[in-house]
DNA sequence: CGAAAAATTGATGGGCGTCAAGTCAAGTGG
DNA sequence: CCACTTGACTTGACGCCCATCAATTTTTCG
């Protein structure tokens, strides 16, 4: 990657007409521009047109949703190398954003019609596959076990190593495990103190005993 | 339908080469055959292969997944109308059964390659939007929320009528939403008792004030 | 009707949310 | 370098919601 592919998105914290104003176009024919998200940023919001799909270079995304009394829950986070951005609809029905400095890739979607040109059902069944795992989590698993059936997921996404890089801040993990910050940091404090996980840095997970965070989630 | 087109699904109680027998053959160039599955019985089970999709004439379905302690989780409710059978492997990850007297047409699935001969897109997106609605249910509602969701989407589903069918048992229910059946029984008493909704029998709920139910949810 | 299953209702306890205080890391300016 | 600020995370105390256990009522079906 070079610097002068480099491109930041449009500042639209302060854009009160979401929706109208689409990110630029992929200019014909190249690659698409890498575009660089910094934390916390907005990479398409609820309402908005869907024109493009996205794949994650570097970083993470989080997909979510807010609810009349603030309650926010993330469906979904993206990681490097991950594809998101397909929607049954032609409006997005939820928010996106980094979770923090991300690189993306845009890519302008293909009309709804003519579905063979992009390869959408292995995304969309991708997707839904991770939607009902993370079903078993919520509807039955307890704040231990969501924490380890995280820890264990993310280890798997990022090809299985037992160093376990975390994109996202405590915030973002409890509002994906449908828990408090609290609770998330409780649940991480427990499984140091059983010697199953140690916290190299804030952000970063090495797993002492692996086979102690499967037999937690005993699928 | 006729009596002479029913027919009943081999007795796999006993079956222990699960994934061995696969339901009979489509009879080429004909209607698929519509089966009658009673209450409670499996449409397909867990490690068998995905041959089959399957459409709800009448009655419901429920898949769902066990864990190792006996917890059980359903991920989805098909009614009368609906398609399923649909997954991202070659095998089933989850179980299928009626939850009442069901009536099912059996479709042999297209091999997966020729993507194309089914409409694959539509059902996964279906099933997708399903399961993204559900995790922000269990991840961010209180037990009365979950079951004034529930209620809500069984009506939408049901073409909207204030007059809504309930195809299953409380446990069913209490199993997709993530509660105990007791928690969804008091949680019926509670709309029952605030004039919500009437209960004209065990399964049949009548929406006294449906804009009760929709400020419940609060999306 | 009578038995079995399903659903409701009640009492109690535990897990997690809430509120609050404390700790730690990173950045800023003197 | 160090005092200070700021934000993220951790830890503690307490209360509430829902799971659990138990008893009763209602429904279903032989």
């Amino acid at each position: 990657m070079t610097i002068a592919e480099l491109s930041l998105p449009p500042n639209r914290s302060d854009d009160r007409h979401r929706g109208a104003d689409p990110h630029p176009a992929t200019p014909a024919g190249n690659l698409p521009t890498l575009m660089l998200f910094p934390a916390g940023t907005e990479i398409y919001v609820q309402g908005e047109k869907c024109r493009n799909f996205y794949q994650v270079e570097f970083g993470a995304v989080r997909v979510h949703r807010l609810s009349a009394d603030g309650r926010r829950q993330i469906l979904a986070f993206h990681l490097a190398g991950e594809t998101f951005g397909l929607e049954p609809s032609q409006t997005h029905h939820f928010f996106a954003e980094a979770t923090c400095a991300t690189g993306i890739r845009v890519r302008r979607a293909a009309p709804m019609q003519d579905h063979a040109a992009e390869d959408l059902l292995p995304m969309a069944l991708t997707g839904l596959v991770r939607a009902q795992e993370h079903l078993l989590v919520l509807g039955r698993q307890n704040s231990l076990e969501r924490v380890a059936a995280f820890l264990l997921e993310m280890s798997e996404r990022q090809g299985g190593l037992s160093e376990v890089e975390l994109p996202m801040s405590r915030m973002d993990i409890a509002d994906y495990l449908g828990l408090t910050i609290e609770t998330v940091s409780r649940s991480f404090s427990k499984l140091r103190q059983k010697g199953i996980i140690r916290l190299s840095s804030m952000r970063s997970v090495e797993f002492v005993r692996p086979q102690s965070l499967c037999d937690m989630v005993a699928g």
